[in-house]
DNA sequence: CTTGGAATTAAACAGCTGTTTGATATGATG
DNA sequence: CATCATATCAAACAGCTGTTTAATTCCAAG
């Protein structure tokens, strides 16, 4: 009865499920183009044709990858919830946290976060649905915890640049992190580089920029640096 | 006499010059793999034979066309050299102002620095050069300038922690461009993301978390946080 | 004009690309 | 057993890949 079609689901599912696993880590490491029908089926053990079987298309294979890349990633680190009344400090370091923790951490393989990194440089038709499934969501959480941190007066704009700030950093040690371990003694890379290392220190040096004293105040005092500068330039100039 | 020779090498030149840069926007755009001989010349208007025959392969012209970007990009924008005794806040803003604009300018087109990206993402064996001679440099010059920003007793580590910082802001406008012009309302875009206000932002947060007080400040109190916290967690678990 | 070396060319090479095809295997249903 | 839709398969398709080859063009030197 039922169980025909449940049964044939299940070796379905299973066949896609292989390919589209398969399909996420050979397409994070090599690109769409780079990567081939062929080297995909080979590593889920499956016929050529399987892909256009199931998916129809190379291209709708690779979209499913990164639906699947993107859920993989919410549900491995979830936010923790914290109870009510939580310092404000101590939930802006759980997201920074988890956002090193899913750039870094790789538990399911790299080949989620790498996926959606490819989708962030060179964004495709897929990024769209990324960016306000996924994206938009954590920075609008990231947002509310800033506003609660910062003077009520400070403009909508300043605390999305101090988001994007925390977010930059966060990536920089994923998207760079080749270069930085190049550039790094080997010591300093194993005692100062650990997910909770470099969480507590962009942290704090957020919170410590947030202080309402320092932030105006360097700010301006630039500001007047700047001014008395280009002053300077021009006098230089006429003469 | 001599002219034959000369001339023979400008037409040459020419043919591998034209070759290098259209290169050069092809390896940018589609990446190594993706990016066909064929393409390249078609660019270069060229023959499909000269790029053998010019640099015997394609990696080896691939080669070629990292090593120019870095070239193109550095002589483009030079970090401004300033008198001796300019205020180190100012020539911290020089800095970042430079990277920024070697980040988001454009005048060569915007092939040199997304090429880099591409090696710093996925690096190949041209990364190693392009560390060396590049970016080390670079990051070298801004440790250098916060030496003089922090209090004597700051380890090395955090001198780095924070440069990483720095560099990791920058990079975010280019790396993540693409997705933040998504999530961000056009008339905040228009206004507050030119280069100066990005780099005005950037190096203005960064001095006001090196503030000797704030620093060591909020790091203390978050890590007091953390351990409270950790200490709750046991005991609601022991309950 | 002839020579000789460098630059350029069209054509061909073997190998890999995504996709299609038609045959085969599977296994529960009537 | 016979039926039938689903799943898997090897084989072939046209088209593109990097590279090679041999022929041709070019132009100053002798």
């Amino acid at each position: 009865m039922e169980s025909v079609a449940v049964d044939a689901a299940i070796s379905s599912a299973a066949s896609r499920e292989r390919i589209v696993l398969a399909a996420g880590a050979v397409f994070a490491e090599k690109g769409y183009e780079s990567a081939t029908v062929r080297e995909i089926c080979a590593a889920a053990e499956v016929n050529v044709a399987s892909v256009n079987y199931y998916f129809g298309d190379k291209s709708q294979l690779y979209l499913e990858t990164v639906r699947r890349a993107r859920q993989l990633r919410a549900e491995e680190r979830p936010l923790p919830s914290r109870p009510e009344g939580t310092a404000v400090e101590l939930r802006l370091y759980d997201f920074v946290s988890t956002i090193l923790q899913r750039m870094l951490g790789s538990e399911h393989g790299p080949w989620p976060v790498r996926l959606m990194l490819r989708e962030v440089l060179q964004p495709t038709q897929a990024c769209r649905e990324l960016v306000e499934d996924y994206f938009r969501p954590h920075f609008e959480h990231l947002l509310n915890l800033l506003e609660l941190l910062m003077p009520a007066e400070a403009p909508v704009y300043r605390r999305r640049q101090i988001g994007l700030g925390v977010i930059g950093q966060c990536l920089h040690y994923r998207v760079a992190g080749e270069v930085i371990r190049m550039m790094t003694p080997r010591e300093e890379l194993e005692h100062h580089y650990g997910v909770e290392q470099l969480a507590l220190h962009i942290t704090s040096t957020v919170l410590a920029s947030l202080t309402e004293q320092s932030v105006w105040q360097t700010d301006t005092q630039l500001l007047e640096l700047l001014r008395w500068d280009q002053d300077n330039q021009q006098k230089g100039d006429q003469e």
